[in-house]
DNA sequence: CTGTATACGTAGGCTGGCTACATGTAGCCA
DNA sequence: TGGCTACATGTAGCCAGCCTACGTATACAG
């Protein structure tokens, strides 16, 4: 897959793999690569300033966890991160919808 | 719908809008608002480079025409250009497929 | 003869993900 | 006890690719 196709839905991925629990950065990562049958290998240095970012925005919360040594920055979605979820999946529909449309879409 | 989004698709769009067809780069702004109800309104500055572009990577050929006095650049998809599509087409469905099974998918 | 729709095109900017790098711990193995 | 690998977080700066803003020109309506 084209890497840079991602433009502009790195936000709803995160979103979407915090959804009802609780991950630090690295295991974002793993889960991403899970669920996408190993086809999405996002690099640190994306996710990493993306999660700040959504952060910053108020979209998630962050605290350390110290696990044996390790201190970990584990995030979760807040309220407001919810419905940013929410908006992000219907923009999704719409977005392949739209898309789709024209790619699979008769001469018209 | 995020403008942004776009990004890594418009080549796509372009290829598809001109399958079994010529247009010129006008027309074709107007057919890609059409197919997508009005959703895409693309403007000049993004179309032109981008016809031009797909012309030297060979998918695409145009030729003028001059239709009551104005000069009007058409294109059409050379062969090679066919299977740009296609594969753009096998893209897309990959892509949406990783991307709404991350979106979608339970907790895994 | 002015305004609007049609039509093509370029220069430069901006944004956002990526590359490359910097830092440090835990655990295994020889 | 020294080194290697996996784990874990983070920043600086680059670059691709679409967009904004502009410039040019013709046809036709009023």
């Amino acid at each position: 897959m084209k890497a840079d196709s991602l433009r502009g839905h790195l936000d709803a991925l995160l979103l979407a793999v915090l959804d009802g629990r609780k991950l630090h950065g690295y295991a974002i990562i793993e889960a991403l690569q899970l669920r996408s049958d190993g086809a999405l290998d996002l690099p640190t240095g994306t996710v990493y300033p993306a999660l700040r970012r959504l952060e910053r925005a108020g979209f998630l919360a962050s605290e350390w966890d110290v696990v044996s040594g390790r201190k970990r920055r584990t995030y979760k979605l807040t309220r407001s991160g919810q419905k940013a979820l929410a908006a992000e999946r219907a923009e999704w529909q719409e977005f392949t919808s739209v898309i789709g449309g024209v790619l699979g879409g008769s001469t018209a």
